[in-house]
DNA sequence: ACCGTTTGCGCAACCGATTGCGGTGGATAA
DNA sequence: TTATCCACCGCAATCGGTTGCGCAAACGGT
């Protein structure tokens, strides 16, 4: 059962090995009757070429490693399938890893992708990475890497992200516009660089519009079980007797998006009646969500897409120039803001 | 910038490349003095092992390619997930493809895996795949094939599925024993066989009740942005007159379940004080939506990684024994089933 | 001092391809 | 007839490893 070769070809045919190599190519130097022979000898023999073969002789391997910290639902299925389209499209093939968000394990794989010889590496650290120094044997065996979504910006790797703290702001500034004042930010773990960022942006947006950011209260969710409790807490802490409680809350990701929708529905608030709502979202929740959710479009599609594009344009060349891409973010408006007649603190 | 090699070890040190190999594989003929010697070299040199090399001449790849119609929200992401944690285990690496659901693309799949040499291929067939010849080359090279969610019983393949009836009717059945009878049931295009299946289970949960079949609704979502309009008109329809309208609402997916609940809100109808639902879930979204959906549970991970189990099994041995597995299925008891008080038809 | 056994390493083939170069045979030109 | 050229194909090296076998030196025993 084991599969033909060229060899067991040119065996059959009483020809050299070189001779069906080239004959399968097309080379000019083999006649048209000797062509005609080997290919329907390949064809009735079920010949497959062996790409592992011609990719070892050729010194590359036409694999494209993906390392992700872990699946989602929300982000990394549209990450991949975006680098799977373009990748396809310039005959990659793409080995997906996951880290489990453990720089151990990422180092690891790290190194099994240089052992596999990928031609490149699409990136997305884990949380606890904070340092880039298992990217140097890659780059060392001039194997170019794109770091993703979570990047790190050393100036030494080609990035592709977003303006987080800008489309934090954005998504929080149209809460403001609406004239909602006390907002409640809804954070992961602030440790993350992308939570710290988004954070600053959720600021800025008050202090872009010379209003007070305390009156923004940030909450860190760290698990999502106590999701509940923790915005629940927001809420009544900064509920006070004279004024009254939170009237729009921003979520930073479609983790919380979701959750925090969940919240509300059943703490009997009604969006945007009562609360309004925007997040920083791939682009799916807010649509199945009711009211559908206006949010600024963060797609994982997109991203990916750009950054397979500048890893081939990377493994295309020699040098390896460190662009630094940032995707455009826009608001989606939809329906889960609405405006606010201004107390005496608007 | 080549990365350094067995042979460039061997000349380095004055010894041949089979004495480095072994060295740095500790083989017993090897002294302990030029071990040291050989991993001092590697580590100085920074020597990667080539492993596309090595499997080369060891006849394998480890390499196991998965092949899905499209990425989506909430199953494929569980499944890409449960299938990479059990093929990590064993020294597997997953190649991701998409077949974007047309039967051209995934032929050129699978002769593409057989080109890379994959050890094995996970597939789950496109929804116009309807015979399976295309494995006839993988099983000539002896290429285990596992097929998976959607699939096709030819008794030639090993199968990872549920009980697609089953669950439908376990879920319907939910409904119909809480004291509902007028239902609608949400299903994708009828020409797929999963539908097909889940239909019958439909129907089959009332029949099993003794009650007329007809009063299940079944609605075909072909196109999901006709969906609303769909939804509406089937309760339009089912209203009549003298009787009430459908008072549950029974999703075979996901993504219907989702649109079906965001339809229902949208229609101010409140869940489940006057619509009812159930759904075949993957078990993220009836956790976000409000309130928590009951649901029979299908998840990716679970069918991923057992179909990582069988596919490993099978790379071990010769035999490729065409096992069939149905993965259990469960209801998930939540919130969005209340009891019906029966009129005159119950 | 002689012989048998280890110990430690190299030769060369192999995995399945690709490719520079050289060689043979026939046709053509001088 | 002989020199020249071209069409067509094979040899052997190469990619980076692995491995069966052989061989020399060192070692042990008597």
């Amino acid at each position: 059962m084991k599969r033909t070769t060229i060899k067991d070809l040119a065996r059959l045919l009483a020809l050299s090995p070189s001779t069906i190599s080239r004959a399968l190519s097309d080379h000019p130097d083999i006649s048209d009757a000797t062509k005609r022979r080997v290919r329907e000898a390949a064809q009735a023999t079920a010949y497959v070429p062996n790409l592992r073969a011609r990719y070892l002789r050729a010194q590359h391997s036409r694999l494209v490693a993906l390392v992700i910290p872990e699946m989602n639902t929300f982000f990394v299925p549209g990450l991949i399938s975006g680098i799977n389209r373009v990748l396809g499209r310039h005959d990659y093939s793409l080995v997906v890893f996951q880290s489990e968000d453990d720089v151990v394990l990422e180092r690891k794989l790290m190194q099994l992708s240089l052992n596999l010889s990928a031609d490149g590496v699409l990136l997305a650290r884990a949380s606890s990475t904070t340092e880039l120094s298992h990217l140097d044997a890659l780059a060392a065996a001039g194997v170019p890497v794109v770091l993703l979504d979570k990047v790190l910006h050393t100036g030494r790797h080609a990035t592709v992200s977003i303006d987080d703290a800008g489309a934090a702001a954005l998504a929080t500034g149209r809460l403001l516009d609406a004239g909602h004042r006390r907002l409640v930010g809804l954070f992961a773990d602030r440790r993350l660089l992308i939570s710290a960022e988004r954070e600053a942006g959720f600021r800025r947006a008050f202090e872009a519009r010379g209003l007070d950011p305390a009156l923004g209260h940030a909450v860190e969710v760290e698990l999502l079980g106590a999701f509940d409790e923790a915005l629940a807490r927001a809420f009544r802490l900064h509920t006070t007797a004279s004024d009254e409680g939170p009237t729009a809350v921003f979520a930073m990701s479609d983790e919380l998006l979701v959750r925090a929708h969940h919240h509300l529905l059943a703490a009997g608030s009604r969006i945007p009646a009562d609360v309004s709502l925007t997040a920083i979202s791939d682009g799916q929740a807010p649509y199945f969500l009711y009211p559908n959710v206006t949010h600024v479009r963060h797609a994982g599609a997109e991203v990916g897409a750009e950054a397979a594009h500048v890893l081939v344009g990377l493994m295309g060349r020699e040098s390896a120039a460190a662009v630094d891409v940032r995707m455009p973010t826009r608001l989606v408006e939809l329906a889960s803001v609405a405006p606010r007649a201004p107390s005496q603190d608007g």
